[in-house]
RNA sequence: GCGCCCGUAGCUCAAUUGGAUAGAGUAUUGGGCUUCGAACCCAAGGGUUGCAGGUUCGAGUCCUGCCGGGCGCACCA
């Protein structure tokens, strides 16, 4: 149950029956930001004091007189300009906790309307290595997608691979010409980065040859057998590069289906926008216009005749709609796009394929270094994603041997993955998507503070204890736990509020608001951990504080699992 | 020039979308392991929320104008 929804529930009706005018108001309940202030407050009784010119304080009684409690809430208290403060009852806690306990899904509910949502993540273009830039895509769109089906939602996640473009003109040409010299190696991709740079190294001084790349540039869009097999052969290689990055990442999709899927479409859809109206000639080019200049033109065809990938973010929008007939389309890329997703979006809804679809660009900001500029080499590369996750694996491998020596080397590996990645992750999802991401090697993998190996390490102790207090039956009762000490009833409650949290991460696709929460979980928990021995004490409490121990490892466990980071035993 | 985003503690970020005394981490300082894992805990200091107005019971949040930064804006994706 979500409390905080439960609770929003009973003051509105409150409001209600109070107010029958003034039905409509919104409850405005929201988790007391000082414990001194209860649990929740409702601050609605302000705003409904002015519009119904009543005194707030007076009108925060009548809410309160109308307000069933029932065995949930103690005796509400009015303070202030008219805040009313809620305290949840001591046997509630004890008895919701109880429940919670015995719960696979730890109280947090299905969703009451199951939709289907197409999430568009990933989409690196072929050929290329993945850099550093290609992290954040599908750290955030993963996370999206986990919280998605675990409320019930069936999802669709789908990586949009750049495997389209002008560049395969000099790619296949290259390839040909430079293939011979340089050395098979166990990295075709490589190889073929080394080719194609020798390619463009070559385009730019020989004209020729630069007629030769677009000889098969327009061959492989005229649907040449040889230059198709060669562009697959490619894209194969890319693939399996790409896989091996979301491995290692933890990252799923469910369809790969890059730019080159949509290109039967790509005729049809300017046809179609041109015999509606929304796009017609101008310059020679074919473009979408806004004739109340809301937002700028929008180019779907070149003077040329080519195609371009506003053309193809069109088609796929068609396609998605058509195929899955989602309720919800979510497209996650850098910030820098928003304007083009204005304008596809735009331009989707005015054409009329995506209505009733909630369409929503989720945007990052850039990966900088700690210099503030765009993460590079020493060269001017971006950092190849190899090797941040290595780095992240041997910083985290370093500390695991310096604080558990006493492990197997196998051990320490696999210790290192999980708390490598998950540190990158955590430091990703536990800041607002929106900003720039300043990428710091050193405090990212400190691995103390607000990080994913905190979160891990109280996972990890909680287990500890586990194992030794290990009892059969544990989690089966669901008898009400009585708690007597003040640690004690705040890691309860920080417990009964998963659902509100991944509600509140789920809203706005708010990743970080999770992500707080499971630290503040673990903060909760370790201070419980300080002050009140589990094993230790008498079996009665014991029993207590051991449930207490077993459901926090499971909610830490879940919520880190939501946003697509592991936990081990040990560490 | 037009548009979007941003400016909060030395640093990196929150602030439940208009609520009470702006909070965490880090760094600094002091304290805590013969007791369930110290990758931990407890405590202290650290703020004119870029500046100036405005809206109202109440503004980091909303409106206006400045200052500073980032990113976009027709034939790349």
């Amino acid at each position: 149950m979500n409390l905080q929804l439960e609770i929003s529930l009973r003051v509105r009706r409150a409001i209600a029956a109070a107010f029958p005018s003034a039905a409509d108001a919104a409850p405005l309940v929201v988790q007391a930001q000082n414990a001194q202030f209860g649990d929740y407050q409702s601050n609605a009784a302000m705003g409904l004091g002015k519009r119904l010119g009543q005194k707030p304080r007076e009108v925060a009684q009548k809410i309160i007189d109308q307000l069933d409690l029932g065995d949930l809430l103690a005796k509400p208290e009015i303070a202030g300009p008219g805040f009313i403060n809620l305290r949840l009852r001591p046997e509630f806690l004890a008895q919701a906790l109880a429940a919670v306990a015995t719960d696979d899904r730890l109280g947090v509910p299905l969703a009451a309307d199951p939709r289907t949502v197409v999430v568009d993540f990933g989409g690196p273009n072929t050929c290329k290595p993945m850099h550093v830039g290609h992290l954040r895509s599908p750290i955030i769109g993963d996370a999206i997608c986990r919280l998605l089906r675990f409320l019930g939602h069936k999802v669709v996640g789908d990586n949009h691979l750049g495997d389209w473009g002008t560049q395969f003109g000099l790619l296949i040409a290259g390839f040909r010409r430079f293939g011979p010299e340089v050395p098979e190696s166990a990295d075709p991709l490589e190889r073929l980065v080394a080719i194609y740079k020798l390619a463009t190294a070559l385009a730019d001084q020989d004209e020729s040859f630069r007629a030769e790349a677009r000889a098969e540039l327009a061959k492989l869009q005229a649907g040449d057998p040889a230059n198709l097999a060669q562009w697959r052969q490619f894209s194969a290689w890319s693939l399996s590069h790409f896989n091996e990055m979301y491995a290692r990442l933890g990252v799923h999709f469910d369809e790969t289906l890059g730019e080159s899927s949509y290109n039967s479409m790509l005729a049809g859809v300017v046809e179609d926008l041109k015999s509606r109206g929304l796009a017609r000639p101008s310059e020679g080019a074919i473009c979408v216009f806004w004739d109340d200049e809301k937002l700028p033109p929008l180019l779907i065809q070149k003077s040329d005749g080519a195609f371009l990938y506003a053309t193809t973010d069109l088609a796929t929008l068609k396609y998605r709609c058509d195929r899955w007939h989602p309720s919800e389309i979510v497209i996650v890329t850098d910030a820098r796009q928003q304007l083009h997703f204005n304008q596809i979006f735009d331009a989707a809804r005015r054409w009329g394929i995506a209505e009733d679809v909630v369409l929503r660009h989720v945007f990052f900001g850039t990966i900088l270094g700690p210099d503030g500029r765009p993460l590079k080499t020493r060269s001017g590369d971006l950092v190849a994603l190899k090797d941040v996750l290595d780095e992240a694996e041997n910083r985290a491998l370093a500390v695991v041997r310096d604080k558990s020596p006493d492990l197997s080397s196998e051990e320490m590996a696999a210790i290192a993955r999980v708390v490598g990645i998950g540190a990158i992750k955590y430091a990703d999802l536990s800041q607002n998507h929106q900003s720039d991401f300043v990428f710091n090697w050193d405090k990212m993998l400190a691995l103390q503070g607000n990080t994913a190996p905190y979160l891990q390490y109280a996972y990890a102790r909680i287990r500890s204890i586990l194992r030794k207090g290990n009892e059969p039956g544990l989690a089966a009762s669901a008898a009400p736990l009585l708690l007597t000490e003040p640690a004690e009833a705040a890691l309860a409650l920080k417990l009964l509020r998963l659902p509100e949290a991944i509600d509140a991460a789920t809203d706005d696709f708010r990743l970080n608001l999770l992500s707080n929460y499971l630290f503040e979980l673990s903060a909760v928990f370790t201070t419980f951990y300080e002050s009140c021995p589990v094993l230790k004490s008498d079996p009665a409490v014991r029993a207590v504080r051991l449930r207490l121990c077993d459901l926090t490892a499971r909610v830490l466990k879940q919520g880190l699992d939501l946003l697509g980071i592991d936990v081990v035993e040990r560490m």
